[in-house]
RNA sequence: GGAGGGGUGGGUGAGCGGCUAAUACCAACAGACUGUAAAUCUGUCGCCUGAAACGGCUACGCAGGUUCGAAUCCUGCCCCCUCCA
């Protein structure tokens, strides 16, 4: 289906929901299949936190994501490649992603200097809150690539689009990112129109860089909330030879923002090349994203909300460490099928995070990765018979999202 | 028996005349987290009223005293610890 002259890879789309744009897909890469739509669990440093890999293949993931600039910094792309890349060295054998780095410049830049994350918590007419915690930012953009001060040494460090897919070549994940530039929620129009201008002219770097490599390049389609730039940036990647799409950046400040940008986005792409939607989600975002026609989605939170000690339930997030769970004999969910919710109590799990045990961190990230696996599971079966609007009406009714500010 | 040190809010422990209802850490409680600088961060944390308080009350072993003012200085008492006999 793709322009792309990469035989190992493919996608193809199995149904498509009659009554949306949401479809199943099929992506074939050379550790295995995807079937899409997909989520994958975020391994930044080559381990998705506390989880070993059989952990994950339980849990029923297929495909999982690494990070291009942590990896850069420690153990370096050379030792992961004597090792014999990602995949033998992390031992997890399937399919597997690195973003580039790109989200790094917003995470160790703006969004550090102004404790703001890709979705912004202001709402219109509001300024942004003063930050909890904001510190000087760690990366400096100029218009071929960032200088980034580690964060774990301080040494200085030059990334840039060619740098970038040098790395991931070197790490050898299945599908690899274009170097872009994720702008902040707070940026202004002129500023995020310069920096869309910019991660064109670094995705064509990439897509240079990347010639002749046997690892699918997808471009980042950016342009913040503004709709102008998106449109701008989605028709502009579509003609470049991309074997398929990532939306990135900032999506605004509210989940209904999201679905603007996505609406905006996903019409001017390709049927026959994969969309993954960057960093997204929480459980209520995936049927809106997929209803709109997204296959992919990436996201730190069901990891790192488990490491916290919050869990996903049918009914909404449960807050493990609260005092009335102490004496609470049921499982996180009573028909959850996880390891979690088949041998412990919400009573122990809370003991355990209480405790500061470290079983706790692994006990609810099974849960909580089980839970929205499981979740895009049901979905993907829906999507064939038009049964996803079911399927979503039948989840809102039950799921309580946290309180709104608006 | 002799010499010295110390008793502070649930715990450890600062403070050593007014800026102290009292630093900090822990515990406790609540909240946040979306391409992971995250087993992290934020808030509350004597009692009462209250949306909140620069509102009232009670507080630094006990009892007195000095002072405009004391957790902080003095006296007595009780208790704990260390060293020497």
């Amino acid at each position: 289906m793709s322009a792309s002259a990469k035989p190992d890879n493919s996608f193809e789309i199995v149904a498509r929901a009659p009554n949306s744009p949401a479809r199943v897909g099929r992506l074939t890469t050379p550790h295995g299949v995807v079937d899409t739509p997909a989520f994958i669990p975020v391994g930044t440093l080559g381990s998705v936190k506390t989880l070993t890999t059989d952990e994950l293949r339980e849990v029923g993931a297929q495909i999982i994501l690494a990070n291009t600039y942590h990896l850069w910094l420690r153990p370096g792309p050379e030792v992961v490649r004597e090792l014999g890349g990602l995949h033998r060295f992390t031992g997890w054998d399937g399919p597997m992603l690195t973003d580039s780095g790109g989200f790094q410049v917003f995470s160790l830049g703006f969004g550090l200097e102004h404790g703001v994350g890709k979705i912004a918590s202001v709402f219109p007419g509001e300024e942004a809150r003063p930050p909890a915690k904001a510190h000087k930012k760690l990366c400096v953009i100029d218009e071929d690539g960032v200088w980034f001060n580690s964060h774990i040494d301080g040494r200085r460090l030059r990334l840039d689009p060619e740098i970038s897919i040098a790395v991931q070549q070197a790490l050898g994940a299945d599908i690899i990112l274009a170097f872009d530039e994720c702008t902040s929620p707070l940026s202004s129009f002129e500023y995020t129109k310069k920096a869309l201008e910019r991660t064109h002219r670094w995705a064509e770097t990439c897509l240079r860089a990347n010639e002749g490599g046997n690892q699918w390049l997808f471009g980042i389609v950016q342009g913040g909330e503004y709709q102008d730039l998106r449109v701008a940036s989605a028709c502009w990647i579509d003609q470049q030879p991309f074997d398929g799409y990532a939306i990135g950046g900032s999506l605004g400040r509210s989940k209904d923002d999201m679905l603007r940008v996505l609406e905006w986005t996903v019409p001017h792409l390709q049927e026959g090349r994969p969309r993954h939607l960057l960093g997204i989600g929480e459980p209520e975002d995936l049927f809106g994203a997929i209803e709109r026609g997204i296959d992919l989605f990436d996201c730190v939170a069901p990891t790192r909300l488990a490491r916290h000690g919050t869990v996903y339930t049918a009914d909404g997030k449960l807050h493990l460490r609260r005092r009335e769970l102490q004496r609470d004999g049921r499982p996180i969910e009573d028909d959850c099928d996880c390891y979690t919710c088949r041998r412990h109590s919400r009573a122990y799990l809370r003991h355990l995070f209480v405790s500061h045990e470290l079983l706790a961190l692994r006990l609810a990230s099974i849960h909580n990765l089980r839970f929205i696996l499981r979740l895009v599971e049901q979905v993907r079966a829906a999507i064939p018979g038009g049964e996803l609007p079911a399927l979503r009406e039948q989840f809102f009714s039950r799921y309580q999202l946290a309180k709104r500010r608006d």
